[in-house]
DNA sequence: GGTTGGTCTATTGTCTACAGAAGACAACTG
DNA sequence: CAGTTGTCTTCTGTAGACAATAGACCAACC
């Protein structure tokens, strides 16, 4: 039997600052400054800084030099990048990996969906968010992957950062046990083993609803984006 | 006039072991010791392991708590990944950049070509891969998406690190400049406009040949690489 | 002779301390 | 009163030092 190794703290500051955004205690555009964060969360700053690197390398920090670093600021020109971004790797990971060959990946997207209803039912909100992208990642893992779904982890996480604080108001726990509901529903019709018949699921999937008036939210506006925010809401 | 802040430390590191891993200074499966470096690159290790914490990212360092980092070395299953996600991001780039329509895109690529074509001439052999990353990156930045480009750019990198030795036994002066040549060539179809031409070239132009009997020389054969392998070798 | 135990060294993980820069604020000058 | 300049504080960037662990090597025992 192997003994695990105590986790580090850049592993532990990584995680606990990964928490700190998910829940909304820091907030896009927020400062962030290294010894008051040493300080809640009783480590040293060099250990920090490492952390600090990761989750900028994740994009989710942004770092400016000598000046400090920031909660990443989405624009809407990065919410496009997101979105066309996450599509393809979806459709990607779909042609690999559906129909599953492998159990075991399937065993993790059921221990993922199973672990997200208990959050759902006892209405653990920041553990709903973790277990979705957990789920979500262990999908796109049925194509055997590891690239494709380290990248579609890193844009979810951003994508949850954007949407975190709208979420937090709207979510309700039955709107969490929906979630729950439409994620079973994608595994079963990845069981069933149609690529197609999961693409139309994903394509209704994703919730788009908090693109209503996003750009008078977020600034950046290239004509990219602008085109293809045109585009969404005349296919929907 | 702005005048710029000194480099980081921590920039100084990234860029200095990035040239060491893609000279093959630092070859695939190297052990990589924290005090060696700091004497060499006259930096404390704080930096440093900001440096490694971002190569660790990118795929290049890999990290073993208390036991240390290396250099990594890619399995057959990590070439089938780099190779069948760098196509699709490729792909989707060349459907959003092609044809073109800022003008300022395309002279970043021609500021990359030239430069290529300078190393090239003069035999720089590094300046060549360095900027070879430049114009490829500049080529996928046509599309107007950072993430696409970064991912892109991540995943080229770890390329030329499983191909660095090879080619540096390999390229003589003359393929240096064929390079150069290929490259020129996708630059001029891409200004003609034809996003299905450009497939066309793209699809040509990756260098395969390394492929040759890469399953002896690397472990880690799934089964999903494997037959990846049998259909480029059918395909060509 | 092989295996197990212990020690020893090299290397990583972490902390504290210091140097330097950026921004804020106040005082001074036109 | 507005603009500018100087100082002061706060924070980042970096260095060096200490603690702790993993692996190697050697010896003793089965």
């Amino acid at each position: 039997m192997r003994i695990e190794a105590p986790p580090s703290m850049v592993q532990l500051a990584t995680e606990a600052l990964m928490r700190m955004l998910l829940s909304g205690k820091l907030q896009p555009g927020d400062r962030v400054v290294e010894n008051q964060l040493t300080q809640e969360l009783g480590v040293s700053r060099p250990p920090l800084r490492e952390a600090m690197r990761v989750l900028e390398q994740q994009g989710l920090i942004t770092q400016l030099p000598r000046r400090g670093a920031f909660v990443t600021q989405l624009t809407l020109h990065d919410i496009y990048e997101i979105v066309t971004l996450r599509r393809e790797l979806e459709r990607m990971a779909v042609d690999l990996g559906v129909p599953v060959r492998e159990q075991s990946r399937l065993q993790r997207c059921h221990a993922a969906l199973d672990r997200h209803g208990a959050c759902a039912r006892s209405g653990d909100w920041l553990g709903v968010l973790e277990q979705a992208v957990e789920f979500h990642s262990s999908v796109i893992g049925l194509s055997g992957h590891r690239r494709l779904e380290e990248a579609y982890r890193s844009i979810q996480l951003q994508m949850l950062l954007c949407m975190g604080m709208n979420r937090q108001a709207r979510s309700s726990d039955e709107s969490l046990v929906d979630d729950w509901n439409r994620h079973r529903r994608l595994l079963e019709v990845i069981e069933s083993g149609s690529p197609e018949a999961v693409h139309a699921e994903l394509a209704g999937h994703g919730d788009m609803t908090f693109l209503d008036g996003i750009e008078d939210r977020v600034g950046g506006h290239s004509p990219e984006s602008l085109a293809w925010l045109k585009r969404v809401r005349e296919g929907d």
